[in-house]
DNA sequence: GTGTAGAAAGAACGTTCGTTCTACTATGGC
DNA sequence: GCCATAGTAGAACGAACGTTCTTTCTACAC
């Protein structure tokens, strides 16, 4: 099975939140049981509910920490260095190498939206904010680098990164080549 | 609640189908339980086990009854008439239309794909079986109409339709213009 | 009429679900 | 030494899961 396995040193809470946005995200949030999660975390119950309220804090958490580590990378990426064009560039290429990479089974906020569906619940809320966010993100790396109708660039961009992380998951990795490819199109990169 | 009712006179098995299609697709499957399903479609455990050898048999009949409706779009588009170059226009027109009207929470196929990791099983095969007819089907359509490279461009409108279906479900309706607008650039139309 | 098949109704199976609980142990601060 | 905290261990909860079963009723074929 190769699962990874969360370094025996590490807090239990880390190791609990590591190995369920590992389940989660290799098969899906309502067919992973806490049974599994604690029994591959090495932790039990009492240790899982003295961290958290219960199995849909997990998920939160598990998408909250998604989040951060692309929050991550844009950073990474901005302090960087280059021009705002280069990092435009950087931001497709990125895009491109993690969908082929870190994200073989598509993205994590799609598919758990796929599992649910209330609109006004704390996870959608969760996946609201990050789209929210990577959407002006994106509009504001792209207007720095005089990109005309950066809004609109930006939320074509977001469509096409949707696409591209459920095309690698589900039709393979040359599905990266015509994001590559229809990406630097539409923000007017040669 | 307000559940799309399924017309009293039908037959159990239909009445079972479409009960749990409706279900499946606003709801996702895992989170459906049989109970749910038997009780909305008033039938009993006994006449679904009739009919369906399980669970997954009836969310294989759901994906399969999907694909054949989408199908039926595509042979009543043909027929209907029309020069190459319109048909094109007409299955870009569908397929934004399809996404605001009656894919609100997204593509099926994908969505069922984030509950199935097991690319070798049944389901998975199935979306497979669907997404290769989707692209082979866009491409002769595509080469019908003159449009050059009609292989690659078929895959880039492949990748579109699922954006514009991830999009219209979590970010709204002004994806599908979007949509619309990058689809017709792609194929060449003005 | 008799026989057969499909559907309804519902009890029951064992399993797993998420959650709560008690009891015991190890650790660190005062 | 003492208390609080956080961990381990494991029993137990009610509910829901998917599945199997028996029984009764209706409808249509012969």
């Amino acid at each position: 099975m190769a699962t990874p396995i969360p370094s025996e040193s590490s807090s239990p809470r880390d190791r609990l939140l590591e190995t369920a946005a590992g389940l989660f995200y290799a098969e899906g949030i309502k067919g992973v049981g806490v049974d599994r999660i604690l029994s591959e975390a090495g932790t039990t119950r009492a240790t899982m509910y003295r961290h958290f309220p219960g199995k849909e804090a997990l998920v939160a958490a598990y998408l909250e920490r998604e989040d951060a580590i692309i929050r991550g990378y844009f950073a990474a990426a901005a302090e960087a260095g280059g021009s705002p064009t280069e990092l435009v560039a950087a931001v497709i290429e990125g895009i491109a190498e993690d969908a082929t990479r870190y994200h073989r089974r598509g993205c994590p906020f799609i598919n758990a939206a796929a599992e649910y569906p209330d609109a006004d619940g704390e996870i959608r809320q969760i996946i609201e904010r990050h789209r929210t966010w990577f959407r002006s993100t994106l509009a504001a790396v792209l207007d720095a680098a005089s990109v005309a109708d950066a809004e609109r660039v930006a939320a074509s961009l977001v469509l096409l990164r949707d696409a591209a992380l459920v095309g690698v998951y589900l039709d393979g990795d040359t599905v990266s080549a015509d994001f590559r490819r229809t990406a630097r199109s539409v923000v007017g990169l040669g």
